[in-house]
DNA sequence: AGGAGATCGTCTGTCCTGCAGACGATATCA
DNA sequence: TGATATCGTCTGCAGGACAGACGATCTCCT
Protein backbone atom coordinates (compact mmCIF):
# COMPACT_ATOMS: atom_id res chain seq x y z
CA UNK A 1 0.00 0.00 0.00
CA UNK A 2 3.07 2.36 0.26
CA UNK A 3 4.00 2.03 -3.01
CA UNK A 4 3.39 5.22 -3.82
CA UNK A 5 3.84 9.11 -2.23
CA UNK A 6 1.39 9.42 0.22
CA UNK A 7 3.15 11.79 2.77
CA UNK A 8 0.63 14.63 2.98
CA UNK A 9 -2.69 13.14 2.97
CA UNK A 10 -3.08 10.65 5.63
CA UNK A 11 0.12 9.24 7.65
CA UNK A 12 -1.83 8.21 10.97
CA UNK A 13 -5.23 8.66 10.88
CA UNK A 14 -5.85 6.55 13.84
CA UNK A 15 -3.32 7.19 16.72
CA UNK A 16 -5.23 6.93 19.48
CA UNK A 17 -8.06 4.40 18.91
CA UNK A 18 -7.96 2.73 15.58
CA UNK A 19 -9.78 -0.53 16.01
CA UNK A 20 -7.58 -3.05 16.99
CA UNK A 21 -10.52 -5.20 18.13
CA UNK A 22 -13.60 -4.85 16.48
CA UNK A 23 -15.79 -5.13 19.27
CA UNK A 24 -19.13 -4.53 17.44
CA UNK A 25 -18.03 -6.72 14.59
CA UNK A 26 -16.98 -9.38 16.40
CA UNK A 27 -20.79 -9.38 18.12
CA UNK A 28 -22.15 -9.24 15.44
CA UNK A 29 -19.99 -11.98 13.66
CA UNK A 30 -20.10 -14.60 16.39
CA UNK A 31 -24.15 -13.57 16.84
CA UNK A 32 -25.08 -13.94 13.33
CA UNK A 33 -22.94 -17.86 13.37
CA UNK A 34 -24.80 -18.87 16.74
CA UNK A 35 -28.55 -17.68 15.06
CA UNK A 36 -27.35 -20.00 11.90
CA UNK A 37 -26.25 -22.72 13.90
CA UNK A 38 -29.33 -22.66 16.25
CA UNK A 39 -31.93 -22.27 13.45
CA UNK A 40 -30.65 -25.11 12.39
CA UNK A 41 -30.73 -27.15 15.61
CA UNK A 42 -34.33 -25.65 15.81
CA UNK A 43 -35.80 -25.59 13.13
CA UNK A 44 -38.83 -28.10 14.03
CA UNK A 45 -39.59 -25.51 17.13
CA UNK A 46 -42.91 -22.83 15.60
CA UNK A 47 -40.06 -19.74 15.27
CA UNK A 48 -36.53 -21.73 14.78
CA UNK A 49 -34.10 -20.24 17.29
CA UNK A 50 -36.20 -17.19 18.45
CA UNK A 51 -39.19 -19.28 19.77
CA UNK A 52 -35.85 -21.63 21.27
CA UNK A 53 -34.91 -18.50 23.12
CA UNK A 54 -38.77 -17.77 24.10
CA UNK A 55 -38.90 -21.27 25.27
CA UNK A 56 -35.80 -21.16 27.21
CA UNK A 57 -36.24 -17.86 29.01
CA UNK A 58 -39.72 -18.99 29.75
CA UNK A 59 -38.45 -21.66 31.57
CA UNK A 60 -35.09 -21.38 32.76
CA UNK A 61 -35.46 -17.34 33.93
CA UNK A 62 -39.75 -17.59 34.64
CA UNK A 63 -40.03 -13.99 34.05
CA UNK A 64 -42.84 -12.40 35.75
CA UNK A 65 -45.02 -10.86 32.81
CA UNK A 66 -45.12 -11.01 29.33
CA UNK A 67 -43.78 -7.26 28.98
CA UNK A 68 -40.48 -8.67 31.01
CA UNK A 69 -40.38 -11.50 28.68
CA UNK A 70 -39.63 -9.05 25.79
CA UNK A 71 -37.96 -6.67 27.13
CA UNK A 72 -35.40 -9.47 28.50
CA UNK A 73 -35.08 -11.19 24.65
CA UNK A 74 -35.15 -7.68 23.75
CA UNK A 75 -38.26 -8.83 21.15
CA UNK A 76 -41.49 -6.27 20.99
CA UNK A 77 -44.39 -6.49 23.00
CA UNK A 78 -47.21 -6.91 19.76
CA UNK A 79 -44.20 -9.59 18.24
CA UNK A 80 -44.09 -11.47 21.24
CA UNK A 81 -48.02 -11.97 21.32
CA UNK A 82 -48.29 -13.72 18.03
CA UNK A 83 -45.13 -15.50 18.67
CA UNK A 84 -46.68 -16.79 22.40
CA UNK A 85 -49.50 -17.43 20.19
CA UNK A 86 -48.20 -20.34 18.16
CA UNK A 87 -45.97 -21.83 20.93
CA UNK A 88 -49.15 -22.28 23.33
CA UNK A 89 -50.44 -23.76 20.05
CA UNK A 90 -47.63 -26.12 19.96
CA UNK A 91 -48.40 -26.82 23.54
CA UNK A 92 -45.27 -26.09 24.74
CA UNK A 93 -46.58 -22.93 26.91
CA UNK A 94 -49.47 -22.04 28.42
CA UNK A 95 -50.64 -18.46 29.40
CA UNK A 96 -52.06 -18.81 33.14
CA UNK A 97 -53.86 -16.11 34.97
CA UNK A 98 -52.00 -14.34 37.54
CA UNK A 99 -54.23 -14.23 40.56
CA UNK A 100 -52.37 -11.52 42.46
CA UNK A 101 -52.93 -9.28 39.20
CA UNK A 102 -55.40 -10.26 36.14
CA UNK A 103 -54.32 -7.92 33.58
CA UNK A 104 -51.04 -10.02 33.71
CA UNK A 105 -50.25 -13.68 32.19
CA UNK A 106 -48.32 -15.81 34.07
CA UNK A 107 -46.44 -17.32 31.02
CA UNK A 108 -45.40 -20.98 31.80
CA UNK A 109 -43.80 -24.08 30.08
CA UNK A 110 -46.29 -26.71 29.80
CA UNK A 111 -44.90 -30.62 30.51
CA UNK A 112 -43.84 -31.15 27.00
CA UNK A 113 -42.50 -28.05 26.42
CA UNK A 114 -40.12 -28.49 29.41
CA UNK A 115 -39.50 -32.53 27.57
CA UNK A 116 -38.68 -30.38 24.44
CA UNK A 117 -36.44 -27.64 25.51
CA UNK A 118 -34.50 -30.32 27.65
CA UNK A 119 -33.90 -31.93 23.86
CA UNK A 120 -33.31 -28.33 22.32
CA UNK A 121 -30.81 -27.29 24.70
CA UNK A 122 -28.85 -30.36 24.00
CA UNK A 123 -28.86 -29.89 20.66
CA UNK A 124 -28.15 -26.29 21.00
CA UNK A 125 -25.03 -26.66 23.36
CA UNK A 126 -23.88 -29.26 20.65
CA UNK A 127 -24.21 -26.50 18.22
CA UNK A 128 -22.01 -23.94 20.45
CA UNK A 129 -19.72 -26.63 20.90
CA UNK A 130 -19.21 -26.84 16.97
CA UNK A 131 -19.30 -22.82 17.03
CA UNK A 132 -16.60 -22.48 19.44
CA UNK A 133 -14.59 -25.67 18.29
CA UNK A 134 -11.49 -22.48 17.59
CA UNK A 135 -10.95 -22.23 21.31
CA UNK A 136 -10.44 -24.43 24.28
CA UNK A 137 -12.13 -25.84 27.13
CA UNK A 138 -11.13 -23.38 29.24
CA UNK A 139 -11.43 -20.32 26.85
CA UNK A 140 -14.75 -21.65 26.56
CA UNK A 141 -15.75 -21.53 29.74
CA UNK A 142 -14.26 -17.84 30.05
CA UNK A 143 -15.74 -16.58 26.99
CA UNK A 144 -19.05 -17.44 28.30
CA UNK A 145 -18.66 -16.11 31.95
CA UNK A 146 -17.44 -12.89 30.91
CA UNK A 147 -19.93 -12.64 28.75
CA UNK A 148 -22.77 -13.43 30.54
CA UNK A 149 -20.85 -10.57 33.17
CA UNK A 150 -20.95 -8.15 30.63
CA UNK A 151 -24.27 -8.96 29.34
CA UNK A 152 -25.69 -8.28 32.88
CA UNK A 153 -23.86 -5.85 33.76
CA UNK A 154 -24.87 -4.09 30.40
CA UNK A 155 -28.55 -4.65 30.24
CA UNK A 156 -30.85 -1.98 31.20
CA UNK A 157 -33.61 -3.45 33.24
CA UNK A 158 -33.99 -7.04 32.68
CA UNK A 159 -31.50 -8.28 35.58
CA UNK A 160 -34.92 -8.41 37.99
CA UNK A 161 -36.05 -11.31 35.68
CA UNK A 162 -32.20 -13.07 36.20
CA UNK A 163 -32.35 -12.38 40.16
CA UNK A 164 -36.00 -13.50 40.95
CA UNK A 165 -35.19 -16.42 38.59
CA UNK A 166 -32.13 -17.38 40.69
CA UNK A 167 -33.68 -16.64 44.07
CA UNK A 168 -36.51 -19.21 42.61
CA UNK A 169 -34.59 -21.93 41.41
CA UNK A 170 -31.96 -22.73 43.97
CA UNK A 171 -29.49 -25.63 43.36
CA UNK A 172 -30.92 -28.84 44.15
CA UNK B 1 -30.85 -37.85 39.85
CA UNK B 2 -32.21 -39.68 41.94
CA UNK B 3 -33.55 -42.84 40.33
CA UNK B 4 -36.52 -43.89 42.02
CA UNK B 5 -38.54 -40.37 43.20
CA UNK B 6 -38.92 -39.32 39.52
CA UNK B 7 -42.78 -39.87 39.17
CA UNK B 8 -45.15 -37.16 40.07
CA UNK B 9 -44.09 -33.78 38.74
CA UNK B 10 -40.95 -32.63 36.97
CA UNK B 11 -37.86 -32.78 39.68
CA UNK B 12 -35.34 -32.54 37.49
CA UNK B 13 -36.12 -32.00 33.31
CA UNK B 14 -33.16 -30.71 32.51
CA UNK B 15 -29.95 -32.91 33.83
CA UNK B 16 -27.68 -33.23 30.78
CA UNK B 17 -27.61 -29.79 29.22
CA UNK B 18 -29.00 -27.32 31.79
CA UNK B 19 -28.61 -23.54 30.59
CA UNK B 20 -25.61 -22.25 33.11
CA UNK B 21 -24.44 -20.02 30.40
CA UNK B 22 -27.01 -18.61 28.01
CA UNK B 23 -24.59 -17.95 25.28
CA UNK B 24 -26.89 -16.60 22.67
CA UNK B 25 -28.59 -14.15 25.02
CA UNK B 26 -25.57 -12.81 26.32
CA UNK B 27 -24.20 -12.63 22.88
CA UNK B 28 -28.00 -10.71 21.54
CA UNK B 29 -28.41 -8.58 25.10
CA UNK B 30 -24.58 -7.29 24.92
CA UNK B 31 -24.83 -6.43 21.14
CA UNK B 32 -28.65 -4.71 21.42
CA UNK B 33 -26.64 -2.03 24.22
CA UNK B 34 -23.71 -2.02 21.99
CA UNK B 35 -25.68 -0.66 19.01
CA UNK B 36 -27.28 1.47 21.05
CA UNK B 37 -24.36 3.10 22.94
CA UNK B 38 -23.32 3.33 18.77
CA UNK B 39 -25.91 4.63 17.29
CA UNK B 40 -26.29 7.60 20.32
CA UNK B 41 -22.30 8.30 19.18
CA UNK B 42 -22.97 8.08 15.27
CA UNK B 43 -26.57 10.05 15.06
CA UNK B 44 -24.63 12.41 12.86
CA UNK B 45 -23.68 9.01 10.20
CA UNK B 46 -26.22 9.03 7.55
CA UNK B 47 -27.15 5.38 8.89
CA UNK B 48 -26.14 5.97 12.63
CA UNK B 49 -24.15 2.77 13.84
CA UNK B 50 -24.56 1.31 10.28
CA UNK B 51 -22.95 3.61 8.79
CA UNK B 52 -20.17 3.60 10.96
CA UNK B 53 -19.27 0.04 10.62
CA UNK B 54 -19.70 0.39 6.98
CA UNK B 55 -17.11 3.10 7.23
CA UNK B 56 -14.87 1.53 9.47
CA UNK B 57 -15.16 -1.82 7.82
CA UNK B 58 -13.92 0.39 4.31
CA UNK B 59 -11.14 2.39 6.46
CA UNK B 60 -9.75 -0.67 8.05
CA UNK B 61 -10.33 -4.08 6.59
CA UNK B 62 -10.07 -2.44 3.00
CA UNK B 63 -12.13 -5.61 1.48
CA UNK B 64 -11.19 -6.02 -2.28
CA UNK B 65 -15.01 -5.83 -3.24
CA UNK B 66 -18.64 -4.27 -2.04
CA UNK B 67 -19.64 -7.62 -2.29
CA UNK B 68 -16.79 -8.85 -0.16
CA UNK B 69 -17.75 -5.85 2.00
CA UNK B 70 -21.44 -6.62 2.15
CA UNK B 71 -20.13 -10.39 3.05
CA UNK B 72 -18.20 -9.16 5.94
CA UNK B 73 -20.75 -6.93 7.52
CA UNK B 74 -23.76 -9.44 7.07
CA UNK B 75 -25.37 -6.80 5.17
CA UNK B 76 -27.56 -7.84 1.81
CA UNK B 77 -25.61 -6.47 -1.62
CA UNK B 78 -28.85 -4.67 -2.38
CA UNK B 79 -29.11 -2.62 1.24
CA UNK B 80 -24.70 -2.15 0.66
CA UNK B 81 -26.13 -0.24 -2.76
CA UNK B 82 -27.85 2.49 -0.98
CA UNK B 83 -26.06 2.69 1.96
CA UNK B 84 -22.64 3.63 0.05
CA UNK B 85 -24.75 6.10 -1.82
CA UNK B 86 -25.53 8.01 0.96
CA UNK B 87 -22.01 8.00 2.52
CA UNK B 88 -21.13 8.94 -0.86
CA UNK B 89 -23.10 11.25 -1.26
CA UNK B 90 -21.72 12.82 2.07
CA UNK B 91 -18.15 12.66 0.73
CA UNK B 92 -16.95 10.09 3.59
CA UNK B 93 -16.03 7.34 0.59
CA UNK B 94 -15.72 7.27 -3.10
CA UNK B 95 -15.75 4.18 -5.41
CA UNK B 96 -13.45 3.92 -7.49
CA UNK B 97 -13.33 1.81 -10.68
CA UNK B 98 -11.15 -1.21 -10.30
CA UNK B 99 -8.42 -0.41 -12.92
CA UNK B 100 -7.67 -4.78 -12.80
CA UNK B 101 -11.87 -5.27 -13.05
CA UNK B 102 -14.01 -3.14 -14.34
CA UNK B 103 -16.63 -4.80 -12.66
CA UNK B 104 -15.71 -4.00 -9.44
CA UNK B 105 -16.00 -0.60 -7.91
CA UNK B 106 -13.04 -0.55 -5.07
CA UNK B 107 -14.64 1.18 -2.20
CA UNK B 108 -11.92 3.76 -0.30
CA UNK B 109 -12.93 6.78 1.82
CA UNK B 110 -11.92 9.89 1.19
CA UNK B 111 -9.55 12.04 3.47
CA UNK B 112 -12.72 13.63 5.21
CA UNK B 113 -13.70 10.11 5.54
CA UNK B 114 -10.74 8.70 7.78
CA UNK B 115 -10.83 12.57 9.59
CA UNK B 116 -14.28 11.73 10.72
CA UNK B 117 -13.68 7.72 11.38
CA UNK B 118 -11.03 8.53 13.92
CA UNK B 119 -13.29 10.65 15.74
CA UNK B 120 -16.26 8.00 15.61
CA UNK B 121 -13.55 5.48 16.82
CA UNK B 122 -12.93 7.42 19.43
CA UNK B 123 -16.44 8.01 20.41
CA UNK B 124 -17.05 4.00 19.92
CA UNK B 125 -14.00 3.34 21.96
CA UNK B 126 -15.16 5.63 24.33
CA UNK B 127 -19.04 4.16 24.56
CA UNK B 128 -17.34 0.26 24.35
CA UNK B 129 -15.52 0.93 27.83
CA UNK B 130 -18.86 2.33 29.09
CA UNK B 131 -20.44 -0.88 28.07
CA UNK B 132 -18.32 -2.69 29.75
CA UNK B 133 -17.30 -0.95 33.23
CA UNK B 134 -18.27 -4.32 34.85
CA UNK B 135 -15.45 -5.56 33.57
CA UNK B 136 -11.44 -4.96 34.71
CA UNK B 137 -8.69 -3.65 31.69
CA UNK B 138 -7.57 -7.35 31.90
CA UNK B 139 -11.15 -8.80 31.50
CA UNK B 140 -11.95 -6.49 28.68
CA UNK B 141 -9.23 -7.04 26.94
CA UNK B 142 -10.04 -11.13 27.22
CA UNK B 143 -12.93 -10.79 25.78
CA UNK B 144 -12.04 -8.81 23.21
CA UNK B 145 -9.24 -11.29 22.50
CA UNK B 146 -11.67 -14.31 22.68
CA UNK B 147 -14.98 -12.44 20.91
CA UNK B 148 -11.95 -11.70 18.03
CA UNK B 149 -10.93 -15.07 17.59
CA UNK B 150 -14.09 -17.00 18.02
CA UNK B 151 -15.62 -14.35 15.47
CA UNK B 152 -12.55 -14.86 12.80
CA UNK B 153 -12.85 -19.01 13.08
CA UNK B 154 -16.57 -19.42 12.68
CA UNK B 155 -17.08 -16.73 10.49
CA UNK B 156 -17.69 -18.53 7.11
CA UNK B 157 -15.74 -17.53 4.06
CA UNK B 158 -15.19 -13.27 5.83
CA UNK B 159 -11.70 -14.48 7.03
CA UNK B 160 -10.50 -13.49 3.46
CA UNK B 161 -10.62 -10.15 3.93
CA UNK B 162 -9.24 -10.01 6.69
CA UNK B 163 -6.67 -11.97 6.01
CA UNK B 164 -5.84 -9.63 2.70
CA UNK B 165 -6.43 -6.37 4.65
CA UNK B 166 -3.48 -7.68 6.69
CA UNK B 167 -1.12 -8.60 4.40
CA UNK B 168 -1.91 -5.07 2.40
CA UNK B 169 -1.36 -3.14 5.97
CA UNK B 170 1.57 -4.01 7.46
CA UNK B 171 1.94 -2.59 10.80
CA UNK B 172 4.29 0.83 9.92
C1' DA C 1 -66.11 5.16 47.66
C1' DG C 2 -64.58 7.35 43.51
C1' DG C 3 -61.73 9.17 39.99
C1' DA C 4 -56.96 10.02 37.70
C1' DG C 5 -53.09 7.86 36.14
C1' DA C 6 -50.30 3.77 35.17
C1' DT C 7 -49.75 -0.99 33.58
C1' DC C 8 -50.74 -5.21 30.83
C1' DG C 9 -51.89 -7.45 26.63
C1' DT C 10 -53.74 -6.96 22.02
C1' DC C 11 -54.51 -4.90 17.53
C1' DT C 12 -53.33 -1.77 13.57
C1' DG C 13 -50.38 0.57 10.47
C1' DT C 14 -45.77 2.04 8.95
C1' DC C 15 -40.91 1.66 8.06
C1' DC C 16 -36.62 -0.71 7.68
C1' DT C 17 -34.04 -4.54 6.24
C1' DG C 18 -32.89 -9.07 4.73
C1' DC C 19 -33.99 -12.21 0.75
C1' DA C 20 -34.79 -13.85 -3.94
C1' DG C 21 -34.97 -12.83 -8.72
C1' DA C 22 -33.75 -10.34 -12.91
C1' DC C 23 -30.98 -7.22 -15.59
C1' DG C 24 -26.87 -4.88 -17.99
C1' DA C 25 -21.94 -4.66 -17.95
C1' DT C 26 -17.79 -7.00 -17.73
C1' DA C 27 -14.30 -10.74 -17.07
C1' DT C 28 -12.80 -15.54 -17.83
C1' DC C 29 -12.46 -19.75 -20.25
C1' DA C 30 -13.25 -23.16 -24.10
C1' DT D 1 -15.78 -15.82 -30.90
C1' DG D 2 -19.32 -17.56 -27.83
C1' DA D 3 -20.75 -19.64 -23.15
C1' DT D 4 -20.56 -19.02 -18.44
C1' DA D 5 -19.64 -16.59 -14.17
C1' DT D 6 -19.15 -12.39 -11.44
C1' DC D 7 -20.18 -7.56 -9.99
C1' DG D 8 -23.33 -3.96 -9.00
C1' DT D 9 -28.02 -2.26 -9.41
C1' DC D 10 -33.02 -2.42 -9.44
C1' DT D 11 -37.61 -4.48 -8.19
C1' DG D 12 -40.89 -7.02 -5.47
C1' DC D 13 -41.82 -9.74 -1.24
C1' DA D 14 -41.81 -11.07 3.68
C1' DG D 15 -40.58 -10.72 8.49
C1' DG D 16 -39.80 -7.96 12.35
C1' DA D 17 -39.15 -3.59 15.00
C1' DC D 18 -41.49 0.65 16.15
C1' DA D 19 -45.19 3.92 17.36
C1' DG D 20 -49.90 4.59 18.52
C1' DA D 21 -54.51 3.39 20.20
C1' DC D 22 -57.72 0.54 22.71
C1' DG D 23 -60.11 -2.16 26.55
C1' DA D 24 -59.29 -4.24 30.92
C1' DT D 25 -57.30 -3.89 35.21
C1' DC D 26 -54.48 -2.25 39.16
C1' DT D 27 -52.83 1.50 42.30
C1' DC D 28 -52.80 5.70 44.48
C1' DC D 29 -54.81 9.97 46.05
C1' DT D 30 -58.59 12.65 47.71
Amino acid sequence: MSTTTEDATAPATEPTSAAPSPLGWSLAALLREWSAHVAAACADVPHGGRGYEVLAAVTHDAPPTQAALAARLGIDRTVMTYLLDELAGCGLIERQQDPADRRARRIVPTDHGRVVLAELDARVRTAEDALLDGLTTAERDALRHLLARAADRAAPGDDRCAVVARVVDPAP
